[in-house]
DNA sequence: CCTTGACCTCAACCTTAGTTGAGGTTTTAC
DNA sequence: GTAAAACCTCAACTAAGGTTGAGGTCAAGG
């Protein structure tokens, strides 16, 4: 590792790894899928700018939250491109990202109430329990079953 | 369907399927797994008992809260085998999994006070914010990279 | 009786989020 | 200047949680 004025340099993939806590393996798929970038070296080595360690930052707390790659994708690509993000444009970014924890907190507890309930009424039974045709929606949540709740769209269900 | 006292045959897979909103694919895949289980017709066909209509209930709302299916079988397996559950053990299944609710309520406030912090300082850096090493689990939770808050054990990281 | 819809098994496939390994090149350190 | 550590690409594999389809059987109504 070349000795440099510390914070200037441009990080290779194992620093960017070793600093976001991001297994190499994982950040050559998130650059795969677009979610970071990267410049090359004459010899073909990654060099990620160090505004890439904000946005790994962003994806994993994204994914703690229970957000999809893609959709974190998505929310990436309105960053600007060319520049190296602002503050400001960082903020917006968390902002959002902030709604959508809230209405996964908000979820949940509604989820909670209905079980509390259950258990008040000792039933866990599916007909008069909305947690089994819940109005609410997880969002993006998790990894659950695909199409338990959606019960696709008219006509034919379950074909 | 064989017209009768309404509420008291076993339920076919078809049936099963469509009080449970769980697809039929979905319920062999439960068999498969041990999740629920069922009686065979002369001709091989599957009866469900009426109690599955309660376990089944209760792997969907598992599910909702992010419990992965393997922890929800370890669960439903101190479920009384041979008798069926009463309403006791159900109510006792069904306060473990609010406690789960509440651990994972509980993380994602936590997350979102450190995001707070995080715009508040405009940051989402890496140094200082603990969102990028929290302390805090999230539990089972989510389809998240598989090892990344875990740091395995000790040694050499990332062979 | 006989047709039609529901059911059976088994194997193959899907998506997300990566990891692992082979085979080869680049950098860095001494 | 050379050896070791780090890096490169590409393909194959993993794990969870199912879905889809082929090929065949069962059951209920007319």
């Amino acid at each position: 590792m070349p000795h440099q004025a510390a914070g200037t340099h441009a990080l290779s993939i194992g620093e960017l790894s070793q600093r976001s806590g991001v297994a190499p393996s994982a950040l050559h798929f998130y650059e795969r899928n677009g979610l970071i970038t990267s410049e090359r070296t004459s010899g073909n080595q990654r060099r990620y700018g160090r505004d890439m360690l904000r946005r790994v930052a962003f994806i994993r707390v994204s994914q703690r939250v229970g957000i999809p790659l893609k959709d974190i994708r998505t929310a990436l690509d309105s960053l600007p491109e060319g520049r190296t993000p602002t503050k400001r444009d960082w903020s917006r970014l968390s902002r959002l990202s902030r709604s959508e924890l809230d209405a996964r907190i908000e979820a949940l507890q509604h989820l909670r109430q209905d079980l509390d309930g259950c258990i008040g009424c000792g039933c866990l039974s599916l007909k008069a329990c909305r947690l089994q045709n819940p109005s609410d929606e997880l969002g993006a949540g998790g990894s659950g079953p695909r199409r338990w709740e959606p019960a696709p769209a008219a006509g034919n269900p379950r074909t």
